[in-house]
RNA sequence: GGCGACGUAGCUCAGCGGUAAGAGCGAUUCACUCAUAAUGAAUAGGUCAUAGGUUCAAAUCCUAUCGUCGCCA
């Protein structure tokens, strides 16, 4: 039965280019599991975007001297360029300064005000004369009131390490006018009244206790128990998406509000761009559907608890009129697998000291699967791992190339040169043949299950045992031995490993969809397991963005065993890794916690 | 300060109440030569952070301590 699975992926920062993290707990995890459930056939969207918005990015054009459309155009331009080479399939991966992400998220916004959920509040906030206007906390510095620190920032004190109310400093002065003494002024906001829904959220979190990850779940609990406060919403910033309401043309909405919406935001907007506007319904408004949050640990309770809130908030939107899905309740997430952190060389990343491995870097050296098959295989999935050199350079090199690669090279380059190119004609099979064949098979199911559980770092290990076993089946064979005096067991051997390489193939093509599609035409079929990433330009009234979509239409890969025909002419194989030198271990250690250039992206 | 997670072979990790503690890589030895000296087999290697406790039974549960980290104040 073909399910609908909905893939939302956390949205970056558009503030710097990616960085391995980003791999590691949202969007390699999210792809694997989108690329299996395509070869399953199952119905997939999978959807992100940059976060256009947000204090980081205003820090950031303040530090170069532009305005905040710049940096975030940038870097969005640059996350499309890195995620289209390490083979990121999304359906779309937008951002949020579109007009229908505004036009959404202000619909929203209107909803939960109409529905009671919204309150106001005045708050006291640092206000600056000279740039009229208020300032966020990462934007003041003053005197600890804890330990009288005389440079803690606005919103925690490097010196005792307490987090701060900014208002509460003593002499507090703008980081960018020094000189300047600040007032504190009021402020009237608007805050998401998420206390009303500790009920509905503990409720539902009882109900996927048993499916979701137990740090999860536990998090998440903790967090309501502690007791749910309102969140102010709106701010007095001028990036962002607009307030809609009258006198309110000052305020913009909070970006933690505002961003979450990009899941559903990109929904529609993907289905708008299909030319089918109600498309988006068969994810966000069908009982049957699935809805996964692929996200980083430190985006839990966003996930967990504020947008599943909003989510209740607003259940029924645009699902008035008559329609397929008429009546059903909006969907929330049916899983929330998140990733814990990925260290570097053993110490926590920092943009700020450049102990980072930026993914557009190593791409100018290192092949998209080897850089995948290392990331996996270290995944965070139930604690912090860590990326070191030597342990790519190691897993790499021992196990992707020797075990994986060299078993595609040796055996394709053997029956390409001693069976005239072609896979052999065989008689019948000896028992071993049979036996390494359906162990293989078995795998389909195995790792299938695991990728549906989101162990996906088992998952590519489960893979790699097979891989491993086809290895010793050839150690019993030896048809380079056979071949000499019984060329006809040479060929049963020799069709049998060709058709487990095709089955392995298949198995690793979530993981490594690069090197499987290489795999896939030397072993001399046409076409793609998967379909193209592309970069598409889309026009609205007043504006246009680019967008990484997913086109479909070429991929002919299935979830299915091989069924490798003898006589198939091969094509003539290449090494599919490259052996990397224990060199770049140094070299790249080097490059951590130095000054950085930023290079253009190849595509 | 409160809450929580983690500490298992040289390295990366699995196991989370029940046969004598597992995998991959690395190391040693042997075999093989189709292959990017890649592959296969065998062997060595652990007082499961420390100290108490519960239990017929603990790496697995409880308490304390030490260390690492996260969230909240």
């Amino acid at each position: 039965m073909t399910k609908h699975i909905h893939v939302s992926v956390a949205w970056p920062y558009a503030n710097g280019d990616l960085h391995v993290g980003h791999l590691a707990g949202a969007y390699l995890p999210a792809d694997i599991f989108a690329r299996y459930h395509r070869l399953k056939g199952n119905r997939v969207l999978m959807v992100s975007g940059s976060d256009s918005h947000g204090t980081p990015i205003s820090v950031e054009a303040d530090k170069r001297g532009v305005p905040a459309r710049e940096i975030f155009e940038h870097y969005h331009e640059r996350f499309l360029l890195t995620q289209q080479k390490i083979g990121i399939s999304y359906d779309l991966f937008t951002h949020t300064d579109t007009e229908n992400h505004h036009k959404v998220a202000q619909d929203i916004f209107l909803l939960l005000l109409e529905r009671g959920y919204l309150y106001k509040e005045t708050q006291q906030l640092l206000y600056s004369e000279i740039e009229k206007r208020f300032l966020p906390d990462r934007y003041v510095e003053g005197e600890c009131y804890i330990c009288g620190y005389p440079d803690a920032r606005g919103d925690q004190c490097d010196n005792c390490g307490n987090l701060l109310e900014a208002t509460k400093l003593i002499n507090p002065r703008s980081k960018n006018h020094p000189e300047e003494h600040l007032i504190v002024r009021e402020a009237e906001h608007y805050f998401l009244d998420l206390a009303q829904f500790s009920d509905q959220l503990l409720a539902y979190l009882e109900s996927h206790q048993a499916n979701w990850r137990q740090n999860v779940v536990r998090f998440s609990q903790n967090f309501i128990q502690e007791g749910l406060r309102g969140r102010p919403i709106t701010r007095d910033i001028d990036w962002g998406v607009p307030v809609p309401l009258e006198g309110w043309d000052e305020k913009r909405l909070y970006v933690w509000f505002e961003a979450v919406m990009g899941y559903l935001t990109a929904s529609i907007e993907w289905a708008h761009n299909t030319g089918d506007p109600d498309a988006w319904k068969a994810w966000w408004y069908n009982p049957d559907a699935e809805v996964y949050n692929f996200i980083g640990k430190d985006n839990i309770p966003f996930h967990t608890i504020i947008w599943q809130a909003e989510l209740m908030g607003i259940d029924g939107i645009y699902n008035q009129q008559e329609g397929n899905y008429n009546g059903c309740h909006i969907q929330l997430p049916y899983n929330v697998p998140a990733n814990e952190f990925m260290n570097i060389e053993g110490k926590q990343f920092s943009k700020s000291r450049n102990w980072a491995i930026w993914v557009p870097d190593i791409l100018e050296r290192y092949q998209p699967d080897a850089v995948r098959y290392y990331i996996i295989s270290t995944f965070p999935e139930t604690h912090d791992s860590d990326f070191s050199w030597d342990g790519f350079l190691n897993r790499v090199n021992n196990e992707l190339l020797a075990a994986w690669g060299n078993l595609v090279n040796r055996m394709l380059s053997f029956a390409y040169k001693r069976f005239d190119g072609k896979v052999p004609a065989y008689d019948a099979l000896t028992y071993a043949d049979v036996q390494i064949i359906n162990r293989v098979e078995l795998g389909f199911g195995e790792v299938g299950n695991l990728i549906e559980q989101v162990r996906l770092r088992e998952a590519l290990q489960t893979a790699m045992a097979l891989v491993r076993e086809a290895n010793y089946y050839l150690d019993v064979r030896k048809p380079w031995h056979t071949i000499k005096d019984d060329p006809e067991d040479a060929a049963r051997a020799v069709y049998t490993i060709l058709k487990v390489i095709d089955n392995l193939k298949t198995i690793l093509a979530p993981f490594l969809p690069f090197s499987s599609q290489q795999v896939h035409e030397y072993l001399g079929y046409n076409g793609q397991i998967f379909g193209d990433i592309q970069i598409e330009e889309f026009e609205e009234t007043t504006r246009s963005h680019k967008a990484l979509t997913y086109d479909s239409a070429p991929a002919v890969g299935l979830w299915l065993k091989s069924s490798l025909l003898p006589g198939q002419p091969l094509r003539e194989p290449k090494a599919l890794y490259q052996k990397l030198e224990p060199e770049i271990v140094e070299r790249e250690r080097s490059f951590l916690g130095a000054p950085r250039d930023e290079h253009a992206i190849v595509p």
